[in-house]
DNA sequence: CTGAAAGCGCTTACAG
DNA sequence: CTGAAAGCGCTTACAG
């Protein structure tokens, strides 16, 4: 069964297509008798214009395309998608999701007029990055980057100073002298930020950031618990700050190992507060990573790209509270038993 | 700056827009020396055919729509989609994802033409469903179902039954008597199949199921903290089986908390294999979901159907090995000092 | 306020 | 093996 066109539209009210498309998209000039015709016509046809006869005449295609970086997909992305959908959906607009060498798929998404913008994850690999977005804006198609920002591009980003800072600030008022930062891959922008922010709230208190100890992992669990044990060679320290929380728990995992305690021996934090940090024991101190609000903050600032609005470069830098537990020594009042609602379901 | 069209292609090699068309399109009956004309003219100009022209002439969109339920995101949609692209990218494929109350969008992305197929996670709303499959099928339009399975559909599933079955034979070898299995949302499918298989398991072993007791949560893990409690309530058990991990976390943390020891006093057991069981302390013994499979598996279902190929149903249960760890009493080998890399990245 | 007509960029019978 | 022409379903100046 044939979906129904404008053309039986105009013949189920008589009237020509012209007018049907008129009241379809924002009714400019139609009397409201008119439009009143029309609307009823589509409701008994069960019209939907074609998506594609849409775009190939000048329309919108009405999709989105967000592309992520998948080697390794993390589950933050979800809560990321969540928060762009949401905003997506209530607007009408469709998400073409690309997390697979996105780098190579974009220029093609872009030629083929899949997408009206992009939302882009913008991380390593910078020069590959740039003549992608110089393609994009030759060809004036919006698009906001999230994460790492660039000066000439709309961006939101997550504090990931301010964060490190308020941790750094944190350490100081429990008088943590010994401190070891385990970063991420070296060069990585978030590790790369955290630790800057981290050392800027150091010396704020009047610390001496060069006596800190760095080590290196890749963000993942057992990284953490090798960063750990190099940083454990250079001797002991009263408090360990990870640039990610699954390093946390490797870290962790390592202290444990050796048959010290936490935080009655080592002090330990994380960063993002990942689902799982309010079930380890102790309860892990961290730093939230507003992941839905950069997902929504991100699509609502493309809505405003795609209105055509203001030519104003859009830098969004998101809030990343500290959130105390029991990891660094502090007395946890919280919500471990649990809560009643998983932030995070996982099944 | 404009794309260049099929019509500036033909110019350039001096030939016609059909000849031009038909070397995109498989080159049927076209000259190899033609054939290579026109690619060297494309190749010259930077040519890609509009998605959208393409799509209004009989073309397919090129695009599968993915539909997930989102209330709640789960982190596995992580992985499964990341099957799901791994196939659909390497056959030039695109993912329009819908996790927003996708029954009510289901109806528009077809009709306005925006899928070629349809992968859909079916779980609850039958009546709903039901009324989308048969309106997908009036199209013909082809679409595969993940996760529970319908007669009358092309459908990919997890063997749930048997996941549970194997645990249920693995606590007999335990000798475990007195057992309590903690369901997910009462009638929810994954977790009537486990709790069916389970019961299976158990009388193939002699034991009598009817002295298992059952409570429920809701699949997170404050919920299995207090259908462990209620459990608890009914009397001690020697071994709990959770419908999936957060639960079976959640049992732990109240276990903790009553000062009873795992798995010495009680064994605990989970189901999905979540990327943090393997560093829970004792590490979690539990079933492991294929998600990145049942991605692969359900895409690849669908190049086939969009092959034009069998009538034949399809109807794949995907393999859920157990895993042994240390939550079951059995003496855990595993990699605990963690592995090498995660099998889930998190940040 | 409304309609007839051209055009968006492709594909596909139909001729040759 | 190749080309001229019609058509996919819409939108948008251009007239009236």
């Amino acid at each position: 069964m044939k979906n129904p066109t404008v053309e039986e539209v105009a013949r189920e009210c008589g009237l020509s297509r012209a007018t049907v498309s008129r009241v379809l998209n924002g009714a400019s000039r139609v009397k409201p008798q008119t439009v009143e015709r029309v609307q009823r016509a589509i409701a008994k046809l069960g019209y939907h214009p074609n998506a594609h006869a849409r775009a190939l005449s000048g329309g919108p295609s009405g999709t989105i395309a967000v592309l992520l970086r998948g080697v390794n997909w993390k589950p933050y992305y979800s809560t990321l998608l969540e928060g762009i959908e949401e905003v997506a959906s209530r607007e009408g607009l469709y998400v073409l999701l690309r997390t697979r060498d996105y780098l190579a798929a974009a220029p093609r998404i872009l030629e083929e007029g899949r997408a009206d913008g992009f939302i882009i994850r913008n991380m390593d690999q910078g020069e590959a990055h740039r003549r992608l977005f110089t393609r994009l804006k030759g060809k004036e198609v919006p698009f906001v980057l999230v994460g790492d920002p660039l000066d000439d591009c709309h961006s939101i980003t997550i504090d990931n100073v301010g964060g490190a800072r308020a941790m750094a600030r944190h350490f100081a008022e429990h008088s943590f002298r010994r401190i070891l930062f385990i970063g991420g891959p070296e060069g990585h922008v978030d590790s790369t930020d955290r630790l800057y922010g981290f050392k800027l709230g150091l010396s704020e208190r009047g610390l001496d950031p060069a006596t800190m100890n760095v080590t290196y992992g890749d963000f993942s669990t057992p990284s953490g618990f090798h960063a750990m044990r190099a940083g454990f060679s250079k001797g002991l320290h009263e408090a360990v700050f990870a640039a990610n929380d699954r390093m946390a728990l490797g870290a962790i995992l390592y202290l444990r190992q050796e048959g010290l305690r936490v935080p009655e021996d080592v002090a330990v934090a994380g960063f993002d507060d990942s689902f799982f940090t309010e079930y380890l024991s102790p309860p892990l101190t961290t730093v939230r990573q507003p992941f839905r609000e950069l997902g929504v903050t991100a699509m609502e600032a493309m809505i405003r790209l795609l209105a055509g609005a203001p030519t104003r470069r859009i830098h969004m830098i998101l809030p990343t509270p500290l959130v105390v537990r029991a990891s660094c020594g502090c007395r946890y009042t919280g919500h471990n038993p649990p809560i009643p609602e998983d932030r995070l379901v996982m099944s």
